[in-house]
DNA sequence: CGGTTTTTTGATCTCTATCAACTATTGTGG
DNA sequence: CCACAATAGTTGATAGAGATCAAAAAACCG
């Protein structure tokens, strides 16, 4: 199964007819963009909406004196910013983490399908909404969780999204964030966090070697990071899968 | 000028039609909740779309073990997520900060209105869109920013988009949060947000008494908090007033 | 294989949490 | 309008999580 139609479909049941309107968006434009290099910046007015197909990327956010702050990671199958077209200024820049290749969708393309296609809107929507529910989670883990458990619900999200799109193992799946990356994203420095991540090893939950996850204890491991999986939205067949 | 109007019309210009349609949303039954109330938890299903028409409301999430973290603030006409008909599960709760009043608007009857008038369907996606760069801001604040940071930035936070609103005064406001709910946002403990608080006042920045807040010094706390506005999407002229 | 990137370690410092009062302010019923 | 209760703000002492700095070891890559 591919992860784009998943990744709709994950939200809507389509008919064949609906599911061949999504296939067509593989026929917009393919960019490729090296690993590590800024996609769009701060303060940059897109005008296509971007459709991941392939690779990892992140949205980040940084001050004036460097600190950097990612705010959430793309995958397969994802949308950067489906109101895009509606704004004029980027409030945060996105970078690619491996290297990706993603669709460039004329605006008009994704109206049209809208349009026609009320399920497909709906499923755009819900994209968005899942997003949304995404930063708010995100927010609670940085103001509420501390180092040990945001780590482990962070690697839980990755392993959950991975497993909704089809692209994860039973008990492991791809990671290819650095021991700084997952700092940016945690909010800790990269020391704290190399000591933080082998506290998780140490403890039998979760092990990361050459940019592979492996969830050593699912049980703790949700326990400890308090991961409650309602927020991403995953359909009940699906989240029966995790047991 | 009414907070309702100018949320909408802050993102398009609306002709006379447009705006009697958006005041329209006025005759929708109005729901009174004291303060301090929890209006909608996690894990509900919302059924219809709120807009805030008075009093102040937050969003928040909160931990198996009590901590709390508040993820957003919502002000007079502001809508509790516009894309809620589509979801079955609230991913975080809502309560009352301060006595509100909120239009309940059924789902249908936002759908008609942004059938009708794709300006203002275009100004709801907008406004969602804001809500999301705010989230994504927040994410910064707790990450990066140390608690004076923070606090600096919430402050402005609200002073901006009550000022965007018409709500402020010219470098004071309404800021009905306790120093819990304050810490409750910017993820720290109400202890260390009072001795916090009190660094800023010393500072010489900012002021809050009796559910008012102060600018003292608007430009060095824009420098302290790294604040940039454009987050916001704040028009030009709006964002010129600042000055 | 040599150079770069990533991970790891140790020592020390600082910011924020915790706990436990205590004071001030606000609100309510008599 | 006062009295008292409840809420909100403040203080001090101490503990702990995470930051910082500097450098070494390991992994990766062309």
């Amino acid at each position: 199964m591919n992860p784009l139609v998943s990744a709709i479909e994950r939200h809507v049941e389509l008919s064949p007819k609906e599911r061949e309107a999504v296939e067509s968006l593989r026929e917009a434009p393919l960019v490729r963009v090296p690993a590590r290099q800024t996609t769009l910046s701060e303060g940059d007015n897109p005008r296509v909406v971007r459709l991941l197909s392939q690779g990892w990327a992140y949205r980040f956010k940084d001050l004036p004196d460097g600190r950097r702050q990612i705010v959430g990671l793309l995958l397969p199958g994802d949308f950067f910013d489906l109101g895009v077209r509606l704004v004029d200024e980027m409030d945060h820049s996105i970078a690619a983490l491996t290297p990706i290749a993603y669709h460039a969708i004329p605006p008009e393309t994704i109206d049209r399908l809208a349009r026609e296609y009320p399920r497909i809107a709906d499923a755009f929507a819900r994209h968005e909404h899942v997003s949304t529910s995404i930063h708010r989670e995100w927010l609670l883990n940085l103001g509420r969780r501390n180092a040990f458990e945001r780590l482990a619900h962070l690697f839980l999200e990755i392993f959950m999204r991975l497993r909704a799109s089809g692209s994860a193992r039973e008990r492991e799946c791809d990671c290819p964030l650095t021991q700084n990356d997952l700092a940016d994203a945690t909010g800790v420095t990269s020391v704290h966090l190399n000591r933080t991540m082998q506290e998780l090893r140490r403890e039998g939950l979760v092990e990361l070697k050459s940019k592979r996850l492996f969830i050593r204890d699912y049980d703790r491991l949700t326990q400890v990071a308090m991961f409650n999986p309602n927020y991403l939205q995953i359909g009940r067949e699906t989240r029966h899968l995790a047991q």
